[in-house]
DNA sequence: TGTTAGCACTCTATGCTGTTGAGTGCTAAC
DNA sequence: GTTAGCACTCAACAGCATAGAGTGCTAACA
């Protein structure tokens, strides 16, 4: 059967009225709200029509109409309207973008911060397929006496680091040669490329004097040291909530899950606790969106200075002789793992 | 009135039994299962004490005992059993992080992981507050013509970049001299000390020659590049599903939540979708954990490339038509944005 | 021949009711 | 001081009636 232009509009209508108001549209709505100059009865033959052919389905007998995957998918070819953005909109989203292009990284990281808050959905971005990649520059860098940084540098201005562990001793001057070397040898080659290519020949050193500062730089200096003092908080097993009796329930589950999703805040409570194994249980909390909560932390030490914090959060009723245990243990393991550690 | 050993005894049968159950916990069951060697109408009345005393509530007045944050507290303080880890399971904390061991940050990332894995609970890492860090290095090297990579290493390990851009032309050579004179003047001190001191002082140039190439960092390089052909994916948004009717239900906002969690799944699916804005519909999605949603994608280019990818995912019922006017002007501006930026 | 009014029918949602069972507090006996 | 017994309370659940939304079918109408 041929879908005629006013099944068409019906089906458009339906659609509509659905994805405002995700309830089941039905023929005496359709008549009233949208004026298709029909009644009821008539729409009715013609839905008859539309769920055989699979556009729209029925929850359950007595239930309006609910468009399926096909009505969809046909609005999405033909029916739809094109959405114009207000020149507002644009604007926001043009200086959103424009005030984030330090790095392709970050700036896709804000893009998709602001993708879900337009939309009110989950928003995912990602960045790219590095593969196809040209590098640009290769640079060595010395940490410690055992450990070098590899930093890669790509065209699309895409920073790339990860840290060795050398067995030989060296000097910075190695590195720099290395570096050097390496750069002069696959510029301009992709990334999946080189990872085919044989590697490593002999090159001619090649040795530089250097000239005078570049002042201007340093006013940049303090500002990056300022943005280096924050901390970085991770956070995981959110959905085990789900497993607990406490948040069978979607609005204390939604409240929670919300109240973690502010990690500056999060990051404030935690900064605010003293140093070893620290419980507080639900009114201790001073924070009111925690009182149902309890709160158990930890903090580890690097090379013996309290830094670092650990920790969980979970219903007031939780195992805590267990957890304080492991969590305990994991914060004693990290600090010694970082006690002293290439003193040299 | 002061609480007896008897008295404690059946509070801590109550929050044992509580943390176990999370059922509210009666005088019968405790008679039972925990031989206190009282008849229940005996419980009754140390609960009826326990309660006064503000240890204890009932959520109704026909319902068990239940325990308050008070109980809690006492239970923390006196009552709670060294609960002792199995050498299996401290092998299990010890091995993870010992095998994250290369940089701070990852090591505390992995430690949250782990810490929510092993407690069924949400937990949380946070990485040290670094102003008390000492600095050991600093590195100026060159991205492009008007951009330069300022990295400030810290005594405990800590890499921090920033891409800074300068607006003087520059030649390599410079920025090792100011690299050496950043180092020379401010290596040993606190972070959060320098940015008090006064800067800048001249400095006599320091020339070095560069020696010989070493070889044994080759291995690392190809390992390195693989690695950097990873995607990185961005999330965001996670909890406007509550606001939607089609998720008003635990299961299924669980399922949802938790096939989002799996990112590297994601990246996968994300990645098969061509090019241009593509939208799926319900049953079209070839997974079907994504049977009930519909997913809107976009692609963005950097250099006239196709590489990054940027959408929404969310119910069948959904504005399309605005979405992807939104997702496409987005992808757009990126593209312009990185659009042979810095040709030289 | 297409459109419409009317009507019987279906099914969900809602609210009311009675019942069950877990648990309590009180009292009197041990 | 402890315990058995008993009346009482209340949440949870099942059963039932009702309301309301929406349908499909039929017969009448233009």
């Amino acid at each position: 059967m041929d879908i005629s232009e006013r099944k068409l509009k019906i089906l458009q209508a339906i659609i509509d009225d659905f994805i405002h108001s995700a309830e089941p549209v039905g023929s005496r709505t359709l008549s009233k709200k949208y004026n298709l100059g029909i009644s009821p009865a008539t729409i009715r033959n013609e839905m008859a029509d539309l769920e055989e052919m699979g556009y729209i389905k029925q929850p359950h007998t007595s239930a309006g109409r609910v468009p399926a995957d096909k009505a969809y998918r046909l609005y999405v070819d033909k029916l739809m309207d094109k959405y114009v953005l207000s020149e507002q909109q644009k604007a926001i989203i043009g200086k959103k973008i424009m005030d984030n292009l330090v790095e392709l990284d970050s700036t896709i990281e804000h893009a998709s911060k602001l993708l879900s808050n337009l939309t009110n959905l989950t928003a995912f971005a990602m960045t790219p397929k590095n593969d196809e990649n040209i590098l640009k520059y290769i640079k060595l860098v010395p940490i410690d006496k055992h450990s070098v940084l590899l930093m890669i540098v790509t065209e699309t201005g895409n920073v790339h680091n990860t840290i060795l562990k050398i067995e030989n001793t060296y000097t910075e001057e190695n590195l720099n040669v290395l570096s050097k070397i390496l750069t002069y040898n696959y510029k301009g080659k992709t990334l999946s490329s080189i990872t085919k290519m044989e590697i490593i020949k002999d090159f001619e050193e090649d040795i530089e004097t250097m000239s005078r500062i570049m002042k201007n730089v340093m006013p940049n200096f303090l500002s990056t040291l300022e943005n280096m003092l924050n901390v970085h908080l991770y956070m995981d097993g959110l959905t085990n909530i789900f497993s607990l009796p406490e948040y069978y329930n979607i609005e204390k589950a939604k409240e929670f899950l919300e109240m973690l999703n502010q990690k500056e805040h999060i990051a404030e409570v935690l900064m605010n606790r003293d140093s070893g194994v620290v419980i507080t249980i639900g009114q201790e909390n001073p924070d009111t969106e925690m009182k149902d909560c309890s709160l158990i932390t930890a903090t580890y030490s690097i090379n013996g200075k309290t830094v670092g914090k650990l920790g969980v959060i979970g219903p007031t009723r939780m195992k805590y002789s267990k957890i304080t245990s492991i969590i305990e243990y994991m914060t004693d393991n990290i600090s010694n793992a970082f006690k002293l550690k290439d003193e040299d």
